[in-house]
RNA sequence: UGGGGGCUCGUCCAACGGCAGGACAGCAGACUCUGGAUCUGUUGAUAGGGGUUCGAAUCCUCUGCCCCCAGCCA
């Protein structure tokens, strides 16, 4: 209850600080194997921290494999791009990056060995007939009847399906197990397939190429992997990756499972991404949308807040959907507390101080950031003609609304002490275009020297000082909580949210942005934390929504209705 | 009807035979120049049956429900 260290603690690391006190070994080395074919995401986000942070925690290392068994699906622009997300959420593999095509003619060698031992053999089945040889879940399979050839034969096949005689799908390299076996992996696994296509790292120089099976666990042998952490779907491969290692006689590395990670309103298969990237339903793998990792720098996520959050949500086996509030939540506690503080109408109306001298500018101080006196202030232009958020203003204020309205008085933020005497409509559409009001000069800075309570306090920029501004408004991409889990007859794409990105010109932003570059990080106050987006421009600045802030006020007035 | 896993507040994770706890979400309040932040309080769970035990979320047993596996993908 009161002990700090349960809360780092997860069943992982409790078997490898057993494993070391056993002997079964006396260091800890774990990998992070990302196949090359497409971009990271949060998912992987887990995967990455379990993998490093489990070795940091016992004063281990932690390799980078990248997993390219299979070149037509590889390309070398992944591995760049994982290496930058990595890099991005801070960990660091060192000089430790590997690849298991470096490993190609080690792993023929074990290949080579198995057939020797008789455990290995060509088989010459084709696909569709070692489905059916395989048997099915519930009956056992039969035996190829290229399984008994003689260690002379296998090895001679095998080196001609390495020089390249055999054509694509004509033969493979099977381990010659159970075909009996409850565990369908064990009933003689495909250890080598012929592709003929260049590899993006080893080009012409192989024509066969290992299964996952028959290279991620001699990978992790050969750079002596302790723990080989990774997802459920490989419990039921765990005997075999084990049998590999009984019968070549390598290094013990240990597998264990732990569950994805799954997340409300998200989707996060490879498959699906792809999917809205390729019909456009994003903008692309970078998306602020998307789950991406890059999608969720360019949104303006923080590491430390991915990380974070990767903390809280903990290690299980059990299958779980994290609700993706708890991502939110994690994202505005780092933000409050380092996010500089800034005004931004995003809806703006025009808003006039009659009282206030014409072409009168003053220069008032404002706070960066509450939660960092480090930050410092800065001078904000005040003027005779405002804009304020339209929302900000009621003709009719509803019950418990403190902001201005008709009579009422509400405070500048920085400011004034302002009363609404007036205000005008648009004759056509009767839309309030330009609000009248008085200020109090004696309440410069905000601050009411007869001690009077304002409850409102609103923000504004000074209309001729202002800069224009885009602001991208994002909600959840899916409209349920489990787009994975479509209705019958319907996919994912039923349930794309058609409001997950707003774009809002003409918003007004104070001047002091001018100098903000793309990925910086701002709060806008009341609303919510922004990212300047690379699309900003010279003469437009573009700001993405990373997260809003928590609104009481919606949900007072949600709950009126 | 094979094999492998999993069931603890709404959600995620703890408790490893000894008072079921935390975070997020929710609700209520305090405070506030962000209806932000912060603080306080509060609602709320051991899938079910049987057993072992002084004592069971934890051990045993039966039942139920959920997930994964029949790629020459990883």
């Amino acid at each position: 209850m009161t002990d700090q260290s349960q809360e780092s603690s997860n069943f992982i690391l409790e078997a490898v600080r057993e494993d070391l006190e056993s002997g079964r070994f006396n260091y800890v080395r774990t990998r992070f194997p990302p196949e090359p074919n497409g971009y990271l995401h949060i998912g992987h986000a887990k995967a990455i921290c379990i993998d490093f942070e489990t070795a940091q925690a016992f004063g281990g290392t932690t390799n980078l494999r990248f997993d390219d068994t299979n070149p037509v699906k590889e390309d070398v622009e992944y591995v760049e791009a994982i290496k930058e997300d990595i890099r991005w959420l801070g960990f660091d593999w060192g000089n430790r990056e590997f690849y298991a095509s470096d490993y190609f003619e080690q792993l023929y060698d074990f290949a080579v060995q198995l057939i020797k031992k008789g455990k290995a053999y060509v088989c010459h089945l084709s696909p569709e007939e070692i489905r059916e040889y395989r048997g099915t879940l519930t009956e056992p399979g039969r035996e190829s009847p290229y399984r008994n050839r003689t260690v002379e034969e296998n090895l001679d096949l095998f080196e001609r399906m390495r020089k390249g005689e055999f054509p694509e799908g004509s033969c493979v390299l099977r381990a010659k197990i159970d075909m009996a076996s409850g565990n369908i992996n064990l009933r003689d696994p495909v250890m080598y397939r012929i592709i003929h296509a260049p590899h993006h790292r080893t080009g012409n120089k192989w024509c066969i190429y290992p299964m996952y099976d028959f290279a991620h666990g001699q990978c992790d042998a050969i750079e002596g992997i302790t723990h080989s952490l990774c997802d459920l779907a490989y419990e039921d491969h765990r005997p075999l990756y084990e049998w590999f290692i009984r019968e070549l006689g390598i290094f013990p590395s240990r597998q264990i499972e732990f569950a994805r990670l799954n997340l409300t309103y998200t989707i996060l298969s490879k498959r699906f991404l792809k999917q809205l990237v390729e019909e456009g339903h994003v903008r692309g793998w970078d998306d602020p949308r998307m789950p991406t990792l890059r999608g969720m720098r360019r949104r303006g996520y923080t590491p430390q807040a991915i990380r974070k959050f990767i903390g809280m949500v903990g290690v299980s086996k059990k299958e779980s959907v994290v609700d993706v509030a708890l991502l939110e939540s994690a994202v505005r506690d780092d933000l409050n507390l380092h996010a500089p503080r800034v005004m931004a109408v995003i809806d703006p109306v025009k808003l006039i101080i009659l009282n206030y001298p014409e072409g009168q500018v003053e220069e008032l101080e404002a706070i960066n950031n509450p939660e960092d006196a480090s930050a410092g202030t800065r001078k904000v232009p005040f003027s005779r003609e405002l804009y304020i958020e339209r929302d900000d203003f009621r003709e009719e204020p509803p019950p418990k609304y403190y902001r201005l309205s008709p009579g009422r008085e509400v405070r500048l933020r920085w400011g004034y002490i302002i009363k609404c005497v007036d205000y005008v409509k648009d004759a056509q559409t009767g839309r309030v275009n330009e609000i009248h009001c008085t200020y109090d000069p004696e309440t410069r800075g905000g601050y009411a020297p007869d001690g009077r309570k304002v409850q409102g306090t609103i923000h504004w920029v000074s209309a001729p000082h202002a800069l224009d501004a885009e602001v991208r408004w994002y909600d959840r991409l899916f409209t349920i909580p489990n787009p994975n889990q479509p209705e019958e007859g319907k996919t994912f794409l039923d349930y794309l949210n058609p409001d997950s990105m707003k774009i809002i010109s003409g918003c007004k932003v104070e001047n002091s942005l001018a100098q903000a570059k793309p990925g910086d990080r701002f709060q806008f106050e009341r609303k919510g934390f922004f990212c300047v987006d690379p699309d900003t421009t010279d003469s437009l600045l573009v700001f993405n929504l990373t997260v809003t802030l928590r609104d009481t006020w919606a949900k007072i007035e949600q709950k009126m209705k």
